[in-house]
DNA sequence: CACTTTTCCCAAAACGTTTTGGAAAAAGGA
DNA sequence: TCCTTTTTCCAAAACGTTTTGGGAAAAGTG
């Protein structure tokens, strides 16, 4: 049913390599065959077989990526929205995404394991990135295309797209303290993952840039197996300080539990206590009062992901791309000034 | 770095037809050159070229998936949870996964097409099916093999490995009848989708088995683009009725609305209103009171769909593998005998 | 020993492209 | 006209496997 390029080159009584070179839009081919061999080819519908392009190319235009289903980040439009700018810009190139599903942290090294050293990917695309990350030291030394969405601590230059944590969480305290909360607590990512340590930076910044002072007590962090048990815990404790917080800022993930945290002590959000969480969840929009939320553009940074890991397997220097992406500030019904 | 067939084939001093069926256990290489070769293979780190193999073999190894953004399924466990019974028997068969991200319905069938005409897959795997699914009668008419995830509305026979939600819905609906629930309602999913079908038929057999009438005002169904929303309003609908329900079938995605419906309305749920959803999301573990629901092996059925898979393109009979699994439910806090 | 069978190995072809390195034909220049 | 340049095409090689179809050596058989 399929024609391949033998069949077609055939019926235009040419040579395979002239209507390769046509196809390629070569110099070396005459605009009037050019035009009859492209036109044939859209009768036919003959699509190159990708598998012996890519055997002769030596390249596999595939790019790699392992998800955890630890990763929480999948809750909601946050990671799909990241996935299908991936997924969109590399279609677009005409190359292929293939996917890991890891269980755990060795899981998913092995994972990236077989697809780099199985030949099986071209580059790969690393997200939920810890501050010591033994994949990003794997691939340098092997010296194998690769992006991060994030960063990690690793003094040898790589690629990488982040989303401006720091400043988004800056940007969030400032405006709460500019609206008159003294008591701002941070309900952290967990420790180990890089993203918290931004936020943590951001948190601390904002209060000094607003004269407020850091209170260690004002800060707790979270788990990434249990994001909701873990915040209501930690939301509890909170306010059994003698000078409870007025405000929390935290990742949205962690919202079921804040939530049902202040419900049980009685405390109303957006009333009693101001909320602001980072990522743009459903239920941010859905709840009543709708929730204040520091919002990445997802989807913009799959795409440029892709659009670097391109250059990089290109042969481009990866110290090249490294990009920071502002975050957007969406005031809705729980970010109030406190009476 | 990475060492290739002829190259081993040199060090052994073997011709690479030799070193190729040793490693592929040929009965026609005797033990002793075929552990001498393993043994190089290994210390060497041979790994045979996975795109070389394909074109040989004229197979991709590689099975297609597209997901679509406003397939809410991908809201918590459930969607990982199928996603990465797959992922791990595609890895355990040698084979590869290939992700497509698609918009809307249109862009999802284009990028199936893009698989399948383009030589990308050997099989495809469809969720999230509709009664009248045009995926499957494209992939019958050119004879392609898939497997689905669901069911759909279609007569000559195909393969599919379905979640028994009659059973389960049915299952939940004599249950809340014997604890002594007379008026149950339905927030069902979105029509023109396969799987709210089964739902209404458990739940309208459910009541007929527990002697209940089927009142159609007690049904109602949400959107998908939508859950919240939509299953919000319609919660509020459902207790304007003269005779409200004491109890509600729902799949979880629709949690969040219904309970805010119910704050609104001054009810609670597990004491005025008792809850079954269908899916054992998280939040369906940590809310207070936690909420009772049927929950489906997603994990078994995704490795199910790919072992399926695997033998339809090795050209068995798809009409053999149709399984509808088993669900089970989970009794929890929104469950109770109405006073 | 002569013949047959079994064991063990290999050269060559094939998978479907793209690239390399010409070569023939046409056009241009004197 | 003859030589050079440009245009247009193509045969062959290559990518790295697996499979096909033997064939030589070793082992068994009488």
């Amino acid at each position: 049913m399929t024609i391949n390029l033998k069949q077609l080159s055939k019926l235009l009584k040419l040579s395979p390599t002239t209507v390769s070179r046509a196809l390629a839009d070569y110099p070396d081919v005459s605009a009037k065959t050019r035009a009859r061999v492209k036109q044939m080819a859209i009768q036919q519908g003959y699509q190159p077989n990708p598998v012996a392009r890519r055997l002769q190319k030596g390249k596999t235009e595939t790019i790699g990526i392992v998800i955890t289903p630890e990763q929480n980040y999948f809750s909601d439009t946050f990671f799909i929205d990241l996935l299908s700018g991936i997924s969109n810009q590399i279609t677009r190139a005409g190359y292929e995404l293939i996917l890991g599903v890891a269980s755990d942290e060795e899981h998913e090294m092995q994972s990236m394991r077989r697809m780099v050293e199985g030949k099986r990917v071209d580059g790969m695309i690393l997200t939920l990135i810890r501050e010591q990350d033994p994949r990003v030291g794997y691939l340098l030394d092997r010296d194998f295309p690769f992006v991060l969405y994030g960063r990690t601590r690793e003094t040898r230059p790589y690629a990488f797209v982040d989303m401006d944590g720091k400043q988004a969480f800056e940007k969030a305290c400032t405006y709460l303290a500019g609206l008159g909360h003294r008591r701002i607590a941070l309900l952290n990512g967990e420790p180990g993952f890089m993203f918290p340590v931004g936020c943590r930076e951001g948190y601390e910044s904002g209060l000094f840039l607003s004269g407020l002072e850091l209170d260690p007590d004002l800060i707790r962090e979270w788990k990434h197996k249990d994001p909701s048990q873990s915040s209501y815990r930690w939301t509890l404790e909170l306010f059994k300080n003698d000078n409870p917080p007025t405000a929390i800022l935290f990742q949205t993930e962690a919202v079921n539990g804040i939530f049902k945290g202040l419900d049980e002590l009685n405390l109303q959000p957006g009333k009693d206590v101001a909320l602001i969480g980072y990522d743009d969840l459903e239920i941010a929009r859905i709840h009543r009062p709708s929730l204040s939320v520091l919002r990445p553009h997802a989807r913009e940074a799959g795409q440029r992901v892709v659009n670097i890991l391109l250059e990089v397997i290109n042969g481009e220097d990866p110290g090249k791309f490294q990009e920071i992406h502002q975050v957007e500030m969406v005031i809705r019904e729980t970010s109030f000034a406190p009476s």
